[in-house]
DNA sequence: GTGTGCCGTTAGGCTAACCTATCAGAGGAA
DNA sequence: TTCCTCTGATAGGTTAGCCTAACGGCACAC
């Protein structure tokens, strides 16, 4: 038999599930400290939530203090991942938000998608693998496998590559490089790097471009 | 100026909004202890919510101490409705759910859609006038015109009319009403009437049915 | 070794929204 | 008139999630 665990979980609960999963998979890892920083709130509540959230069997502190994921909360949170990008595929496939408006909407639709609505949804779309800013969708069952890539500041001047994904998600920036056409699946090729921290000239369908270190560090190429 | 009130409300205070619109258009009015059945809290819990709710500037208490709606609450409360109709159409349109399902699925949407998704998902879903239950969708300023209909319950035997709405949202009364054939836009003929407050017999597309008295009074057909 | 900072935790409070138990007033029945 | 019932309000308590202020340990500089 065994207890039934209905695990709704709260909204709260669900967003720091997904922070965590987000940092997990950053170089620096989730940190209480960057969690709070990621989810706007103050360190202490952190701590609290990170206490309440092992208790339930969620997450785990490392051995440096970091908090890790349990195969349970790390198949919850890609799910609510799964949840949210389809959210923003349908946002841009089928009501027609431009894509740097989508992240915030999809922010609340993800916690309301039941099983069924997100399995008839996927299927509406033709079961897409990847949200509008090419970041890979996880499977219903929370696998999760992100096309191998490498940042365009690490081209070459004279290598050419295809944009497979922009790894950030305000408004302003992915607004800006959506005008220069720089989306997922569009052909891009550095044909210089200006030495000392300086821009990369890009051209993009024609165009040449010169784009600073910070936002070329968060356009990922196929390697 | 003027203060700017940015007025995001709660999803508690949503609810309760709600629940007092429908209840306001009942006979029986909205009063603490029918809001209490409504939404499935207690007695001491409404009474607080309201006096905040009040002191919002969202309602008001009437001579009998009923609750009504202030013009401010009654347009947010009817564009919850809104919100709420246009995601049942939705999701019976497009993602292809059952109408006996929607309901609740909706509750949930209906606090997470901005003006502009609402805005783009009317649109998209070619500006329906009414949810799948026949109910009428409210427009975007808040105005609210239900089409004028009577219980089939007060049909005489020998009338026939068109089914406009099922005012219950029970999945299960739903699925029973759906596999009968009972929808909005059906033609519908009464037959007969059991007295004592027996069934109605009645006849649609082709096939005749015994309707008890209570279901009968939620099928609302023109009069 | 001894400061200096950085991080995370502890301590103590706050608010929204809920609960149960109890109280007060208004209206109808006897 | 008296009483009983029904309805809503009050009092007091709980929980989740947030806050600020203050504390403690570790690492690194000197």
């Amino acid at each position: 038999m065994g207890v039934v665990t209905v695990n709704k979980r709260s909204q709260s609960t669900e967003e720091y599930l997904e922070a965590i999963f987000k940092l997990e998979r950053t170089p620096a890892g989730a940190t209480v400290g960057r969690l709070a920083g990621e989810l706007g709130v103050a360190p202490p509540s952190v701590s609290e939530m990170v206490a309440r959230m092992g208790g339930d069997g969620l997450l785990a502190r490392g051995a440096a203090g970091e908090v890790v994921l349990t195969a349970e909360g790390a198949v919850e949170a890609a799910r609510l991942v799964r949840r949210h990008r389809l959210s923003e595929r349908f946002l841009v496939d089928y009501l027609e938000m431009p894509w740097d408006e989508v992240h915030d909407e999809a922010c609340k639709f993800e916690h309301v998608l039941s099983v069924e609505v997100e399995a008839r949804l996927a299927e509406q779309l033709g079961n897409p693998r990847t949200c509008p800013h090419g970041q890979a969708i996880p499977d219903e069952d929370g696998t999760f496998e992100e096309e191998p890539a490498i940042p365009l500041a690490d081209l070459k001047p004279g290598e050419r590559s295809t944009i497979t994904r922009i790894s950030d998600e305000r408004p302003d920036l992915l607004h800006y490089l959506g005008t220069l056409g720089l989306l997922p699946e569009t052909s891009i090729a550095v044909e210089g790097v200006a030495p000392f921290g300086g821009p990369l000239l890009v051209r993009v369908a024609g165009a040449q471009y010169a784009l600073g270190r910070e936002v070329a560090g968060k356009i990922f190429v196929r390697g």
